[in-house]
This record gives C-alpha cells, sequence and structure tokens, in this order.
DNA sequence: ATCGCTTTTTGCCAAATGGCAAATGATTTC
DNA sequence: GAAATCATTTGCCATTTGGCAAAAAGCGAT
C-alpha cells in the first residue's frame, strides 16, 4: 500500500485523508502465474496497481500468433482506459507472468474517488499520460532495428524482467520466433 | 477554422462565447513541404492542429539513420506533450512533406485559454488520449508482421497519404530500406 | 535417481530483407 | 528541349530470420 501512495503522490499531492480514503477503497489481490487479470472480449471493470510481479498485455492476430504489446511491472497501473471509461470490449488480455500481489479498485470505488478528492482526477490524468507515452516509447524502436538490437534494448529497459520469464514471452513481445531469440542470445555472449 | 470548431466539440460541449474567443487566439500559418514545424533538442511552443497537408515525426537512430514514428493527417493535433507540459527539449523532428497549413496556439494563450474556458482541460486531456492511443494502435502491429502485411495496413491506415509522398518516407516508417519497398509494391500488383 | 513434462537450443534449408551500385524514370531549371 | 537533379526500380549477393523437427537441458513429482 505504501508503494501505491508513493506512487500517487509523485503526480500531485493528497493530505492525510485523502489518502486514508485511498486505502479504503483499494483491495489487495493475488494472481497466480499464468492467470489473467483481464480478458480480450470484457469490459475492464478494475483498476489495477502491480505491487509485485509481472503481468503483460498480448492478443492474438490473424494467424492465431500470440503477440506480447509489452510487460507491466511493479509499481505501474494496470488498466485498459479505452475500455474502462468506456465500458467497451477490451481487445486484449493481460496475464500474470509471474505470481503477482495487485491493488484493485473497483470502478464503483473508483467513481468515488473521483467524485471525492479534489485533484483526484487531475492526478488521474498524468498517470494515464505517463502510461501511454511508455507504451509509445517502448514500442516504436522495436520497428526499425535488427532482432539483436532489440534484444539488447528489451534488456535494459526490462532488467529485472529477462531472467523471471520464459523466453517465449520475450521472442513474441520482439517480433520473432522463440528460436532466433536462442540464437540471439547465444551470439551475445 | 471551422474544422478545428468541429473537431473541438467532438471531444466536449462550447459555447459561442467560448468558440469565438478559441477563435481569436488562433493564427493560421503555412508550412511549405521539407520545413520544419518543431526540431529536436527544440521546446515545443506551440500546440498546432492540421488544417490541410501531412507532417511526420521522425528522429535519427544511432547510426544516423532517418526514422519516422508516424504521420499527422488533416484534423489532427500537433503537438508533443511532454515537451510542450514539461518545457523539455523534444526528442523528434515534424516536419511538413507536403505543404501545410496549420492553426497553432501559443503557449501563453493556451493557457489562457485554460484559465478561462470551463472544461477545456477536460477536453484537451480526451483529445491527448486519443492521439496518444491512435500512436499506440499504429506503431503496435508494425513490430511483429512482415513488410508487406506492415505496407498493406499502412495503406488501409492512411489511404489518402500513400501517394502524396515519397516512398523513403514510407520505408522509414514502416523499418525497411528504400530498395525493399519498392520490391514489395512490385510484388503486389 | 528416474520419469514425464516443459523450455531452450540446435541443425537444416527456404524465404525475406539489407547493402550497394547501376539503370531507369520523373521533375525542375534554365 | 536539354541538362541537372531527385526518386524509384532493379540486379547481385550477403545476411538475417522463419519454419520445422529433433536433441538437449531444466525442473518438479515420486
Amino acid at each position: 500500500m505504501k508503494e501505491l501512495i508513493e506512487y500517487l503522490l509523485r503526480f500531485g499531492n493528497l493530505n492525510q485523508q485523502q489518502i486514508d480514503f485511498v486505502a479504503t477503497k483499494a483491495k489487495e489481490i493475488v494472481l497466480h502465474k499464468d492467470e489473467y487479470f483481464s480478458e480480450a472480449g470484457k469490459i475492464f471493470r478494475h483498476v489495477g496497481f502491480m505491487l509485485e510481479g509481472i503481468t503483460r498485455v498480448c492478443y492474438y492476430n490473424n494467424k492465431g500468433e500470440e503477440i506480447t504489446k509489452y510487460f507491466i511491472e511493479e509499481n505501474n497501473i494496470l488498466v485498459d482506459f479505452e475500455s474502462f471509461d468506456n465500458e467497451l470490449p477490451s481487445t486484449v488480455y493481460v496475464q500474470a507472468i509471474t505470481d503477482c500481489r495487485i491493488i484493485i479498485f473497483s470502478k464503483k470505488d473508483w467513481q468515488e474517488l473521483l467524485n471525492t478528492i479534489v485533484g483526484w482526477d487531475a492526478i488521474v490524468h498524468k498517470i494515464i499520460l505517463k502510461a501511454l507515452m511508455q507504451k509509445v516509447e517502448r514500442r516504436s524502436p522495436l520497428v526499425t532495428e535488427d532482432a539483436t538490437t532489440r534484444y539488447l534494448k528489451f534488456m535494459e529497459r526490462y532488467p529485472t524482467v529477462v531472467n523471471r520469464i520464459p523466453l517465449s514471452y520475450i521472442a513474441s513481445y520482439l517480433g520473432i520466433t522463440q528460436s532466433s531469440l536462442s540464437r540471439i542470445r547465444k551470439n551475445i555472449r
């Protein structure tokens, strides 16, 4: 919980009373490896905050291949705003790839925070912006570089992730096959 | 100007007085092909709105290759919020690739709109969100598909752009060489 | 230690893409 | 209209990556 509050305070100020109010709405859940936090076709009804573990956001293309869009690590927000805000079915899966501890807020509680805490919407907007910008930045370089460079950058960007998840997920993030990634790894050492 | 107002109204309501006020702050500029709207290293000090033409956002990688991140067409917002909001030097170039007509707001006027029009910040937030989401969506599929598929999708997504800009820009967006793109084109027909 | 299961590595060959340079085509300028 | 300039296509060959299947390595349960 402390982590969440620290995270929130980086985006705006909250007084003790407001912090306590947030805390009353927060619930902690555990998600085991391979379980889904949410699934494509369903509407996102929670805002999550990663306390511990790694999740990934993925989808399937028209050939049935699984594509990992990005990973979400500790101390990051976990929500599909398009789905959450507009009550639209999400197009992606959010899956735990290690055991995870996650703080969640139900939509109802989230609304109540919006209505109660002055400035909550500003904080939330900043958080969303930051999350989206991160996505753009993490995704863009992948297009134009060769697979080895992409892998090296991946390791820089997710240093805490590389050794905790199966290689197949990394490959599906980098847009290459598992075999290719394996070969690349060999050449790097 | 009508285009801008219509665009704004898609994200929230403004009364006639507010619309007029926005109009007093808007200036129209012309940017010729190849001119820069903004450059890497400089701070973004304007919010732009594309009336006519196409711009692209690009940068250079460590090999000196030019990478096109995306294109911006008519009726879209044109701003690097990270740079604009935080007064940080931008990392990208925004370049006209056809002659363009662009409405701009100076930072000072933009602030005044924020302070004067109730709900302006909400509209702006929605616009930013949409723009960022578009970027993510346009960028992500590029990673995992082969060049031909990427080109076909590019044509679907930017139907009005394909025939108006040089092939080299498209290649640098798709992350392939000009030669490869030329060959791909040949095979498609 | 052994079995069964999953993950990772490897070998083989085919396909896609890159790099470079020359040829062709298109456009501008005089 | 000819020359100069720029954009695009093509040829040649090297390199990267994919697809598939088998081998090897890792891991948990017994």
